[in-house]
Parts: C-alpha cells; sequence; structure tokens
RNA sequence: GGGCGGUUAGCUCAGCUGGUCAGAGCGCCUCGCUUACACCGAGGAUGUCGGGGGUUCGAGUCCCUCACCGCCCACCA
C-alpha cells in the first residue's frame, strides 16, 4: 500500500461514521483466507483444540455460537502469543440424524430406503453430504471461526473409518467388546436398540392395575399391580420379598397366570418392596430391566412377547399375536375385567424411558446386541482427573459429576440397527457358525471357506466420536499433525456431552494412546430462550445466530455471548448483543479519532503529561487482567474488563483529556500521537480475539511500522504485561481527578449551570494542585485565587472545590446537594463511630480492620470539616 | 428416591477465601445534536441481597430450616 493509498482510505474514513459489520465481515474473512492464518504456522509450541464436531445435517444454532466463540477467542489469543495453533475441525455423521433426513427426503420423492436398498441408501447420504454437508461450516465462518478449514475431517472418511475398526478390533481382542442377548433399551422409532444415554425419563400419566393371579391350589390368588399390563403374557414367575410375612408360605408354591394359563413358579428376592402395591410382583424378564436382572439371578426363562416392530409376537399367542402393544393393552384389560380378575385401578403418575431420538416410549426387551464394557476403560479415566493431568473448569461440579458417572459406569450397547454409519467389521459364516472380528474384510471363511455375512449393524455414533481428538491427526498412523498436536489443549463444551463424549474421549485416549487426550475441559453455560425455557427448535423458541449477525454484527454476537455466560444457564438477552454492537461502533468511532487526528509517527508511546502515564499504566494492567482472564477461561469478566477499560478509561476519561492537545494546530502533535496510537494498537490487539472483524478492519488503518505497512493483526504478538509502565501516582493522581470532576459536574447540573460555561472557581484540595488544569478543562472551570462568596461547595478527594458565584450559578439549589452531602458524610461518621465505639470489634477484629475504619472515620471528618 | 444449582435494582446478570460489595449493561428520569460516535455525551433515581432462625465484633458472603424455580442421576412394579 503506497502513502497516496493510505491518505486516500483515511479520507474515505472521515466519512464512515458508523461501523459496517456486514460490509467488514465478508473482506475481512477473505483476507485472513488469503492469507493462511487458519492453518498452523511453522513455528512455536503447538496449541490445539479439537472442535466438537457439529452434525453434518446440522445449522448453526446458539450453542455452536457460544463455543465456537469461546474456542476461536482462545485459539486467537493463542496464535497471537507466537504458539503453533492448530483448531482442529471438521464435522460428524451424526448417524440418526442424517438417516432420518435422508429418509425424509426420500419420503418426499415417494420412495424409501427399503425400496432402493442399503446401498444406493448410503450413496445417497454420501450425495447429500456434499450438497448440503458445508453448511455448518460456512456458518462457522460467519462467526469469524478460525479453524483449520483447509484440513478438515469427517468422521465418515476412509482413514477415519480404519481407525474406528482399529478401535473395535482392538477392544475385541481385548475381550471389552463382546455379543450379547441382554435387554436393551428399544426405540421402536428408529428401530434401533439405544443407549441408557440416549434415554430420557418423562413423566407420563398411566394407570396401574391390581390383577389376581390365581393360586395352582387352588386355595385363594396373589394380587400383583402393574402399569404394563399387557407385558403379563411374557411373566414367568411372581416375586415376592422374602421376610414378607404375608406370604412367606407361599413361596416355592404356583400361581396360574390368567388368560394364558401358564404356571408361575412363586420366587423371593429382596428387590421386591413389600411396602409397594400389594408386596407381590409379576416377573416379565422379557420386557422389564428389573425383571430381567431377576430373571437371570433365578434362571428364569425369558419369553419376548413384544417385538422390535412395536407388536406382540407369536409367543404372546393368539389373540395378541400381531397387534400393537397398546391394542394388546386395551384387549388384555377388557379380557381380565370380564373375567373378574381386576380388583384395582387407579391413575398412576410415573416417570417412562422414552427415546431421546425419535421421542417414542422406549421398549425394553432381550436383543442380541454388541456391548463394549466400560469398567476396565474407566479406571484410567477416574485416575487422570483425580491426579488433575485433565482438569475441569470450572471444576466443581463437573469434576464430581464426570467421577460419579465413571465409578459406577455400565456396559455400553455400541450397535444399532442403522444403514449409516460405521458399519461393525464382524463378518459371520452360518453354516460353521463362525464369527469374525477384522479390520480388513476377509475374502472367506477361514474354516469352511465360504461365504460370509457380514453383521449389517453400525456402530453408536458416540463410537467414533470418541476418537476425534486423535483420528482426526491420521492415528493409528503416527503422523506429524499426531506427533504434533496431539494431546490437545482444551476441550471446549457444555455440560449435556459430558458422559457421552468427553468421558468417553479420555477413556479411549487413554486406551490407545496412552495420553490424556486435552489438558483442559472448558464446561461452559447453556444459553436458554429468553423466557427461561429450553432453545430448541421443536419448541419454537430457538433463536438464530445467523439472524443475530445479520443483524448486529458477527463481533457483536461473539461479545453478547461472551458477556452472557458464565458457568451458569443463562437467558439469551439481545440487549447484550447490542451492546456488544453498540461496543464495536464505539471502538470504529473512537479510532476514527485517533487515525485522523494523529501524526504519522513510528515510535514508542513519549508520556507528557500525567494522563499519558495514567493510561499507559491503566492499559498494562488491562492486559495483564485480560490475559489472565481468557486463559483461566473466565469470558465474561475478560470481555467486561475489556469493555470498561475501553469505554470508560479510554474514551469517557482520557479521549476527553487529550482532546485539547490533540485539537491544538500549533502544537507538535507527534509525542501524543505517539502515546494514542500505542494504546489504539494495544486496545485492539486485546479485543481482537472477542471482536476479531471490527479490529482487524482497524488495524489496516494504522500508520506504517518500520515504513512497512501493517500486516494482519490477527498474527500481531500479543503483548507482554510492562511493569515499567505501571504509574500508581499517576493512577492516584487522575483517579482522583475523575472523581473530583464528576463531583463538580454533578453540582453543576443540579446549579443549572450551563454545560458549555467555564465559571470561577477554588481549588482547596492539596493533593490535587498537580491536576489542577485537569479538572479544569473537564469540569470547565476557572481557578482562581481571588476570594468572594462561594456559591457552591463540592466535596472532592482530599479537599473541596468552590464555585463561585457567577452567571447562570443559582446559588439557593447549591444548598440542597450540600445538605445531602453533608447528612450523608455525618451518616457515615455515625456508623464508624459506633464501630469503633464497639468494645469487642477494636478489640477481635484484625488491626488492620480496625485502622482502616479510624483512617475512613478521620477522612469523612475532614470532608465534613472542609464543607462548613 | 438421591445429588446439584438458582432465588441480588423494572429486565438480564456480576459479586473470590465474611469487614467501602450493594455493582454492571439495558430500561427509566433530567439536560445536551459541544469539531470520534445520538449505536453519543453529562448527571440522576431505584434493592430491608426469597422467608425464618443461628454463628460472629461484623453476613448476599458461613451453618440450619422453609418456600418456590431449574438441572442431573436412579431398576420401585
Amino acid at each position: 500500500m503506497t502513502a497516496t493509498d493510505r491518505a486516500s482510505r483515511l479520507e474515505a474514513l472521515q466519512e464512515r461514521t458508523r461501523y459496517e459489520s456486514a460490509e467488514v465481515e465478508s473482506r475481512v474473512f477473505e483476507r485472513w483466507d488469503q492469507s493462511g492464518i487458519f492453518a498452523p504456522g511453522d513455528e512455536g509450541d503447538e496449541y490445539s483444540i479439537a472442535i466438537p464436531p457439529p452434525n453434518v445435517t446440522g445449522a448453526l444454532h446458539m450453542g455452536h455460537a457460544l463455543n465456537g466463540t469461546i474456542q476461536d477467542t482462545l485459539i486467537r489469543m493463542h496464535r497471537m502469543q507466537g504458539r503453533r495453533v492448530k483448531w482442529i475441525f471438521g464435522t460428524d455423521h451424526a448417524g440418526i440424524a442424517t438417516q432420518v433426513q435422508v429418509e425424509k427426503l426420500l419420503a418426499s420423492e415417494g420412495s424409501s430406503k427399503q425400496e432402493i436398498g442399503r446401498e444406493a441408501f448410503n450413496e445417497r447420504v454420501w450425495e447429500w453430504r456434499r450438497e448440503y454437508g458445508s453448511t455448518i461450516v460456512e456458518q462457522f465462518k460467519r462467526l469469524g471461526a478460525s479453524a483449520d478449514y483447509g484440513d478438515e475431517r469427517f468422521t465418515m472418511d476412509d482413514a477415519y473409518a480404519k481407525a474406528v475398526a482399529h478401535v473395535f478390533v482392538a477392544l475385541h481382542e481385548k475381550g471389552l467388546i463382546y455379543r450379547d442377548n441382554y435387554m436393551v433399551n428399544w426405540d421402536p422409532g428408529t428401530r434401533s436398540a439405544i443407549s441408557d444415554l440416549e434415554v430420557e425419563q418423562r413423566v407420563m400419566e398411566d394407570h396401574l392395575y391390581e390383577i389376581d393371579y390365581p393360586l395352582a391350589s387352588g386355595g385363594g390368588s396373589m394380587t400383583i399391580a402393574t402399569v404394563r399390563p399387557e407385558t403379563m403374557l411374557g411373566d414367568t414367575a411372581i416375586a415376592v420379598n422374602p421376610h414378607d410375612e404375608r406370604y412367606t408360605r407361599l413361596i416355592g408354591e404356583e400361581a396360574i397366570l390368567p388368560l394364558v394359563g401358564r404356571r408361575l413358579k412363586i420366587i423371593a428376592d429382596d428387590y421386591v418392596d413389600p411396602e409397594f402395591g400389594t408386596g407381590a410382583l409379576k416377573i416379565t424378564p422379557g420386557h422389564d430391566p428389573n425383571d430381567f436382572e431377576i430373571g437371570r439371578k433365578h434362571g428364569l426363562e425369558e419369553l419376548t412377547v413384544i417385538g422390535e416392530d412395536g407388536r406382540m409376537t407369536e409367543a404372546a399367542g393368539e389373540p395378541w399375536a400381531g397387534m400393537t402393544a397398546d391394542e394388546a393393552r386395551t384387549a388384555v384389560v377388557s379380557q381380565l375385567r370380564d373375567e373378574g380378575l381386576i380388583s384395582a385401578e387407579r391413575p398412576y403418575t410415573h416417570d417412562v424411558p422414552h427415546s431421546h431420538r425419535s421421542g417414542m416410549r422406549i421398549e425394553p426387551l432381550i436383543s442380541l446386541q454388541w456391548f463394549c464394557n466400560m469398567g476396565e476403560l474407566a479406571g484410567p479415566a477416574i485416575e487422570v482427573v483425580q491426579d488433575g493431568r485433565v482438569r475441569f473448569h470450572p471444576e466443581r461440579p463437573w469434576k464430581k459429576v464426570y467421577l460419579d458417572w465413571l465409578e459406577n459406569i455400565r456396559p455400553w450397547c455400541v450397535s444399532r440397527q442403522l444403514w449409516w454409519g460405521h458399519q461393525l467389521p464382524v463378518w459371520y459364516c452360518d453354516p460353521c457358525e463362525q464369527t469374525i472380528v477384522a479390520e480388513v474384510a476377509p475374502e472367506s471363511c477361514p474354516k469352511c471357506d465360504g461365504e460370509l455375512r457380514r453383521d449389517p449393524d453400525v456402530l453408536d455414533t458416540w463410537f467414533s466420536s470418541a476418537l476425534w481428538p486423535f483420528a482426526t491427526l491420521g492415528w493409528p498412523e503416527q503422523t506429524e499433525a499426531l506427533e504434533a498436536f496431539y494431546p490437545t489443549n482444551v476441550l471446549s463444551t457444555a455440560r449435556d456431552i459430558i458422559f457421552l463424549w468427553v468421558a468417553r474421549m479420555v477413556m479411549m485416549g487413554m486406551e490407545f494412546t496412552g495420553q490424556v487426550p486435552f489438558a483442559d475441559v472448558n464446561i461452559h453455560s447453556v444459553i436458554q430462550a429468553p423466557d427461561g425455557r429450553r432453545m430448541s427448535k421443536s419448541l419454537g423458541t430457538g433463536i438464530d445466530p445467523l439472524e443475530q449477525i445479520d443483524a448486529h454484527g458477527a463481533d457483536a454476537l461473539r461479545f453478547g455471548l461472551l458477556a452472557m455466560s458464565s458457568s451458569q444457564d443463562v437467558r439469551f438477552s439481545e440487549e447484550k448483543i447490542k451492546q456488544g454492537q453498540d461496543l464495536a461502533n464505539k471502538l470504529w468511532n473512537a479510532s476514527r479519532l485517533i487515525l485522523l487526528r494523529v501524526e504519522d509517527v513510528d515510535a514508542a508511546p513519549m508520556p507528557e503529561t500525567v494522563e499519558d502515564r495514567w493510561i499507559l499504566s491503566r492499559m498494562e494492567r488491562t492486559t495483564a487482567r485480560v490475559t489472565e482472564l481468557i486463559a483461566s477461561y473466565d469470558f465474561s469478566h475478560a470481555v467486561l474488563e475489556l469493555y470498561s477499560a475501553f469505554w470508560g478509561e479510554l474514551c469517557d476519561s482520557y479521549l476527553e483529556m487529550v482532546k485539547p492537545r490533540l485539537y491544538s494546530e500549533d502544537a507538535d502533535r507527534s509525542a501524543l500521537s505517539a502515546t494514542l496510537l500505542h494504546v489504539l494498537e494495544r486496545i485492539l490487539t486485546l479485543m481482537h480475539p472477542v471482536m476479531p472483524f471490527a479490529t482487524e478492519e482497524i488495524w489496516s488503518f494504522l500508520p506504517p511500522r518500520d515504513g512497512e505497512p501493517r500486516g494482519l493483526l490477527a498474527t500481531e504478538p500479543w503483548p507482554e504485561p510492562d511493569s515499567s509502565r505501571i504509574d500508581q501516582a499517576a493512577e492516584a493522581l487522575v483517579d482522583g481527578a475523575i472523581e473530583a470532576i464528576t463531583a463538580v459536574r454533578a453540582q453543576r447540573d443540579d446549579l443549572g449551570v450551563p454545560v458549555g460555561a467555564r465559571i470561577p472557581a477554588r481549588l482547596d484540595a492539596g493533593g490535587l494542585d498537580a491536576v489542577a488544569p485537569l479538572i479544569a478543562d473537564m469540569a470547565r472551570l476557572e481557578f482562581t485565587d481571588e476570594g468572594g462568596e462561594a456559591a457552591a461547595r463540592v466535596a472532592v478527594p482530599g479537599g473541596v472545590i468552590e464555585l463561585m458565584a457567577a452567571e447562570g450559578v443559582d446559588a439557593a439549589s447549591a444548598q440542597e446537594r450540600l445538605e445531602a452531602r453533608r447528612r450523608e458524610l455525618e451518616a457515615e461518621i455515625t456508623r464508624a463511630e459506633g464501630k469503633l465505639a464497639n468494645k469487642k470489634f477494636v478489640e477481635r477484629a484484625p488491626d488492620e480492620v480496625v485502622q482502616a475504619e479510624r483512617d475512613k472515620l478521620a477522612d469523612y471528618q475532614r470532608q465534613l470539616d472542609q464543607l462548613d
């Protein structure tokens, strides 16, 4: 860029009185992209974050936007700190979610996956992905996320699939993955088994029926209570508590299952609660998890009377076979009623498991599935969190939540009856009952050389997600990227997937790489809808981040989200986004003021005045504070710190103090220019990780450095706090001056003095002499030594400022404020005196606290004296 | 059934190990289109920190209890 180019750009800047985010963002993003900042550089200690991969089917929601902002803020700061940064980016194949999308598409074409077959279906999914899979990627770009887009991953990539198969086979060889006929959560909606973590409890209104089961001996009956009468068709026993005196004599006897006639053994088990219902429990090992356990314990027969299609099976017998479970319930109840076997029925409210995926009621049933025994894997994952190799932020309560879950971990059902996903690397030879588990498809049966049949099931999506931090880097190959960027530094996510994903990544990471997958886990807040409900598409409570970007700008959204979020769940507030927008605009205009008034200098700051030293000192403190806050994942405070440092200190105070010098045409403004440019550079740098677009755009207007046009702010070095610029004396002086200015302005306002009018005043506050010109200027006073009647007295740090009678000064109304101040001081004095008169306080409180109270009292006393 | 979190200005939220911690932004009121910005500036009002009890010289800040609200975990039919 030539000097004349710059001149004309500055000229154009004169006209741009507003920050136009839409216009700036696309242009700035293009510059970042072109210059290759998204890819890791060649130097520096590595710093990496693996993004929680969004679903390919996904659209950017507020959670993505918040987490994307958090990660990008970390990534950008560390990039500026000279680290060799990689933000591992990609998408998840999201088994069920994606399959459902494509099924819908097929349905709209009047087709179905059954009609076209598995192979063609999968081809359609890939096609779908080619067409729509980049949507969410582009949306992350609009956020300003500086991820390594050039090295994007997908959990169904060939290399990734190899890693998945490798892990499956290895765990199988170790005996941790096995096939079993076991009770699973069957989701009739997706027609697949799902894991415990994908089940959610919903409160349901049901009926609790009491049903009489006649005793085989003919002597009376036993009454059991159930909410699912239709499952009685699969009953194989009745259980009572061994200590329940009502039933002890019946243990070992038999009852007759009504409607069916099967003989049911009456067994004893501690599980049964004598207090509940009738104290007798029908046992249906095929359709209830508890009954299943009891059944296995007692060697009971397991009958499957409800099939995977949700209909009654042949085993249920006539006339129920073929009915849906609901129909069967109605039929069973009606027949029982006819036979007079229902002795009671009452409404019953209880929790019922539902599929998180389809929303359908879970049908517990026994199914042949693949499981992963997690106990052994959990050990190291517990250890690394206990010894601090993996740290949660905030630690409380997530560390405990994580540990509690791992310490009570249960087997994981990893097979899914879907078509889209990682198909199990398992083959069967039916004739010789061989099962082959191998990374590479075997040609034929090793025993009989016969044809093999591949297991049609795919793996739970979370199985492949669990490998994300290392499989994305090429594992199991020992790639350069793996060597450089694994383990990653931080994992950032909301709490809802701590078990589903975070814990499993730690387990798999430890098992297969021997290292933790990440050192820090940042658990951020969940953004709720403004009314406090969950933000969800189905509820219609979602707020589209892209619409927020359109309306307020990406920087505004980023600022707002960070300001909103803490460790607590928070309601979305568009006002916070608006605050971010105002901040971007203010930043833009403050920068214009500086850039358009300053001389083109290229020098270190040269403080000339106390306020110069003050702002330089304050900037160092802000630098240290912001750096520390971001590094400790305290984003809301980091962002508020930036806000108040920039708006409060730089704009409201410093820039106003400096204006007379800045606008004086005759004076040499080079020293001031150097200071102003330094301060501007510093604030832009500190704000860049949070508001990358506006800061980058402004940066491009800065004068050349070392004769060269500026490069990108995104790669500018992050400032090291410079303690030599800390100036406590200057800070005390200027802080005092600001306090005095505020007090005088308030008084003027009360007096009705016109804003622009300069009025005569006397300064009688020893400590403020050095900043008298500053106060005079900012508070529009003309200090004199002349006597005369004071129209008003204003208490200021260390003394008083007397406003002299002058035109527009209404002495009478001044009295009011003075009185108010006097009352305030008197109240404080009374309070302090009372405290100090309390012997116990003086005796027991720490000396410094007592002394501080004495100092306060003295100070108030002096102020009060000076008002008289 | 366990466990966790919340209840602070009209709204959304900060307040670490108890002693200027009663705050911020928005909103509201008054004044100002002053040569960066009206997406602005100057000034102002507003809270017995959910209720009750306790510990302490001193408590939004610790303990107990009650009341709502929310979340997580859990195999009581």
